[in-house]
DNA sequence: ACTCGCTTTCAAAGCGCTTTGGATGGCGTA
DNA sequence: TACGCCATCCAAAGCGCTTTGAAAGCGAGT
């Protein structure tokens, strides 16, 4: 059923079904009474396209994911994330569509979906320190927003952010008041801007604090359990190993975990542990007391956060970049105490 | 830069300029290197709207998601297939779309992506046992895969799903072969389609043994860590704990580590765990070593296949309903071990 | 010189919608 | 009675593409 037919079904011209049914007010109440109700009966839906075609929008918020950072698709942070956000575009009729490419081709694919009319707006994930991707979006003027900031970047944008600095120096600190002085930091890669922040946050505490950072104790890797096994091993079979652990995510986290076990350590007593959770519902941090002391905030927040911006901004571009920074609250559970007494020595 | 514009640039026809850049014969071959060339320079991208509103097609694979299932976007088995798929999507020109909806809505969710012609096909995930949106789809005769099957119905669709019986009756055979005869199964939820397969393959590995299922060994609850630790430990804390425990994934499998662990007991000791591994880039299961013994099938793989299929479907309604198979293979880690002396008592 | 057949190109219709710029008719007012 | 003004509705143009049906050009055959 299409709106020709529907209109003749109806015994109205297009014109007067398309405006009853978009509530336009130059149509009587009982003439819109009666299309409604035809509508409803046919259950007709406008084509996608032709509506597309006509007004100028595609109602479709993109992802563009490159092959290489794609596991990020397969990351439960994007998932959350990704959440988030949908909720948010649901509810104001929006869908979400994502188009994967080869590494490098990313700029060629903005343009392209630029170019088709295929998305109204665009989310930018895991922005790195110097992202072009930015840039580019405000060049070829398709409204964006980054889940996350660049550093480098001068130019107002749409952001939504957790305020990783201060998490982690906050972390940090709080390890520190407890008594330890050798803290590691598995962080995630630094050319990304999140890691970099915190990296930024947990030197700021040591600093303060007129420690000196030990290279030995920092390492920078994917986010995985796998990676934060090894990492953590790596630590503890050193010649000086850590009385203290911040990692960067609960997946990282959990491998930290496996490897304090596999060492014959507890976790909280003889190495404390304090770890980002992204609040995500496939691993929580335990149900009723925390099994990590974490620094928290729920990255399927930011994602409605963000997607509500992009929206709002798609629809009316003159509104100014908007800006969200989140503030991770820091929960205290089993993972951390003071720095045992053996490792005193 | 549009079709016309772009013909006029070049002294041409908007026929001559489409069918150039369509690959149609009736064109010189010299035309179309000009065309092409200018498309190239202009960066031309024909309009996605405009297209398919010609062409009746939208390049665009749907996903349904309701909210309450909506979990399953977050969870990484989800992404997992997601990369697999759209990668498979990419190769051929289609990109993915996500349709949020509110529970219930699912049925009038499928209607209307039908109605508004915003899909080409959808992909149906976790098929229920008796699962009604099969039956919906065919007969608003939308095109579509299921990643999973439905016990319950009769009409052919196209599926890819692993073997799931034959996995849990496999691993259980492997832990009876080990001596073990309490073997507890730590299932998702048994009104999914898989979840009930796996138990039917344990049951009849039991059965043929000739042991009787304890009801007290079998739980179905959510795959997730904090789940799996809850489970685990309440079997452990029963009159007659398991000796053996299988475990539906490998997010599940982490609390029950962790709630062994939290026991004083050892994995692959005193008491040993089989978990289905979908094969997850960011839940890996060991890196050299398996850390479990596992049934392991990739997810990311039926991702592909089963695009490719319904993209094969979309090109030619005519070709029958494809399905495939996948045989999990079992992975021997250092979780599973013969039975211990001290719970042979 | 004329027709035939083939290649190459084009004008125009159509996809399903929105929206512009009228038309129509009823009603109050002068 | 005539006029103007709303309220209501409509025909048609246009969004950017594909595709049908036809025309134009050209060498070969007679």
């Amino acid at each position: 059923m299409n709106l020709k037919q529907l209109a003749e079904e109806l015994g109205l011209s297009q014109t007067t079904v398309s405006r009853a049914l978009n509530g336009y007010p130059e149509v009587s109440e009982g003439t819109r009474q009666r299309v409604q109700a035809a509508a409803e009966r046919y259950n007709y839906r406008p084509n996608t396209r032709a509506k597309g075609l006509a007004t100028g929008r595609s109602m479709v918020i993109g992802h563009v994911i490159p092959a290489s950072t794609q596991h990020e698709m397969v990351n439960p942070i994007f998932g959350d994330f990704i959440a988030g956000a949908s909720n948010a575009c649901a509810e104001r009729g929006y869908d979400m569509m994502f188009t994967r490419v080869e590494d490098g081709d990313e700029e060629a694919a903005y343009r392209s979906l630029m170019a088709k009319g295929s998305v109204d707006g665009v989310i930018l994930q895991g922005p790195k320190v110097e992202d072009g991707r930015i840039d580019l979006l405000n060049r070829i003027g398709m409204p964006f927003a980054v889940h996350g900031r660049s550093s480098n970047v001068a130019a107002p944008y749409t952001w939504v952010d957790v305020n990783n600095t201060s998490s982690f120096r906050r972390a940090t600190e709080f390890l520190l008041d407890l008594g330890h002085r050798r803290i590691a930091l598995i962080n995630g890669l630094e050319s990304m801007d999140f890691a970099k922040r915190r990296r930024d946050g947990y030197l700021a505490a040591l600093v303060a604090a007129g420690i000196a950072a030990d290279p030995a104790l920092m390492s920078s890797q994917e986010m995985t359990e796998v990676s934060g096994h090894h990492q953590t091993r790596d630590l503890l079979n050193g010649d000086n190993p850590p009385t203290a652990i911040l990692s960067a995510s609960m997946i990282s986290a959990l491998g930290v975990r496996r490897a304090i076990e596999e060492a014959g350590l507890k976790m909280g007593k003889d190495i404390s542990v304090i770890t980002h959770d992204d609040d995500l519902s496939y691993l929580k941090n335990g149900q009723d007391v925390p099994i990590f002391t974490a620094t928290r905030s729920s990255v399927r927040k930011a994602g409605r956060i963000l997607a509500q911006m992009l929206i709002d901004r798609i629809s009316d571009p003159l509104v100014p970049a908007q800006n969200a920074l989140l503030e991770a609250e820091l929960v205290v559970g089993r993972s951390t105490g003071p720095v045992a007494s053996a490792a005193r020595r």
